[in-house]
DNA sequence: GCAAAAGTGTTTTGGCTACACCCATGG
DNA sequence: CCATGGGTGTAGCCAAAACACTTTTGC
């Protein structure tokens, strides 16, 4: 055991909670489960667990993720720290909130979720225990401001997706309608995506190109502290 | 004593940490402690303290920065967690790391610091203990980014300054130089400031004029969603 | 042949940048 | 009268925004 030098200090419990948000067709979505566990049982409530003493915070927020949902080795991207004394009932802690983006039919978990969570729209999604509903309403604010300098969105899709997929996303996040034109003249600039031969079939009698995200392309840019703006 | 609903769970000392930046006529400042306590004792140091049952951590940062150099009820801002297992070896502690702004010469503590605590220009800071120099890194980049949207600094300042310090300000906060007449084109755009009878004579013959922060032109502005990028 | 989505360029505009000279004053 | 910092306006450029028609093809 090592030395403990801060023997008379207070200890408290420590959280992580998750918003995972994920893109479906046409909506951002945010995963949540019914809490089944005192108190607030039964309640919707982001995912969330306990910092264990042999990990870090992001260690921390990908294991709860993980027990909660199977999905594995995501980007998740630490936000803000809730501190209020009663902001949890049971106990006094505090909670790191972090927020992901994962595509809501992602192979990696098959589409399926464990007993107790579901995706919510984000404007339809019940109300949530303690202060989750303002983690939410923060990290929304973060993923718009990240529009700004990165090209968000590429975890939130397939690996193939269509220009309109992308428009659809920056336009759900954005909360906004965007020019179809200026759009892909701006994705095009950037010159991080790969158009493929390969064309959706689904959407319309034309059929629309497929592009990929080239991650090389992206470090290389972002090295270069190029600005990802939309 | 209210009930325990997870009495499994791993305590941790939950720690805050405080990058004080200060600005002293034209250089960007830190203010640094000499630490007085094991482990470390000796060294340079942010000024820090533990987290208490009764506060919250805006809190806990505003107790800690009042006992260590007088300075009260300040605005500070909260930016991220540190939780590496092994950051500070004296214990496992989580720290959450918080930025302010205040005026070197501010009455508010006259000027006079407590023993052991200093100002340094932020580019002659010496090396700091455990991660506390990656803190102060991204502190400065929270800054930089900061003055994109909201009108910094004027905390920084003393209440009547001149164009000049403003600009002084800005361009040390940014590490570049500014063009004065496009600096005071875009300051007055934002049209939050008032313009005083009076001048300022001990930078020049001919003596400049001061301005003030205009507290409720700018609140107006930030409720209307304004962007106050220079 | 028509409905439904895909794809494609140009013009306008507003904001940012670059830039140089006169002013007032104390010494 | 001169040295010092204060104060002021404009022209050019570039990036963002506005905008409409043609193409493809399954039905």
């Amino acid at each position: 055991m090592k030395l403990q030098y801060y023997q008379k200090e207070d200890q408290v419990l420590l959280a992580v909670d998750c918003i995972i948000f994920g893109f479906d067709k046409k909506d951002l979505k945010v995963l949540l489960v019914k809490r089944d566990f005192e108190p607030e049982k039964g309640k919707w409530s982001l995912i969330g667990g306990f910092l264990k003493r042999n990990e870090n915070l992001d260690e921390a927020a990908n294991r709860v993720l993980n027990t909660l949902t199977g999905i594995k080795d995501i980007y998740m991207e630490q936000f803000y720290t809730y501190s209020e004394i009663d902001r949890d009932p049971g106990q006094r802690t505090i909670s790191v909130a972090y927020f992901a983006l994962i595509d809501v039919h992602s192979h990696q978990f098959d589409g399926i979720l464990i007993d107790g969570a579901q995706w919510f729209k984000l404007n339809k999604r019940p109300q949530l225990i303690f202060d989750h509903n303002q983690m939410v309403q923060k990290a929304i604010n973060r993923l718009r401001r990240k529009t700004q300098t990165k090209p968000i969105g590429f975890e939130l899709l397939p690996e193939k997706f269509t220009m309109r997929q992308l428009q659809n996303l920056y336009e759900s996040i954005l909360d906004c309608k965007l020019d179809k034109r200026n759009f892909i003249n701006k994705v095009n600039q950037l010159d991080i995506l790969d158009k493929l031969d390969e064309k959706d079939m689904t959407s319309s009698r034309k059929g629309s190109f497929l592009y990929r995200f080239n991650e090389k392309k992206y470090k290389e840019k972002l090295e270069e502290g190029f600005n990802f703006k939309i």
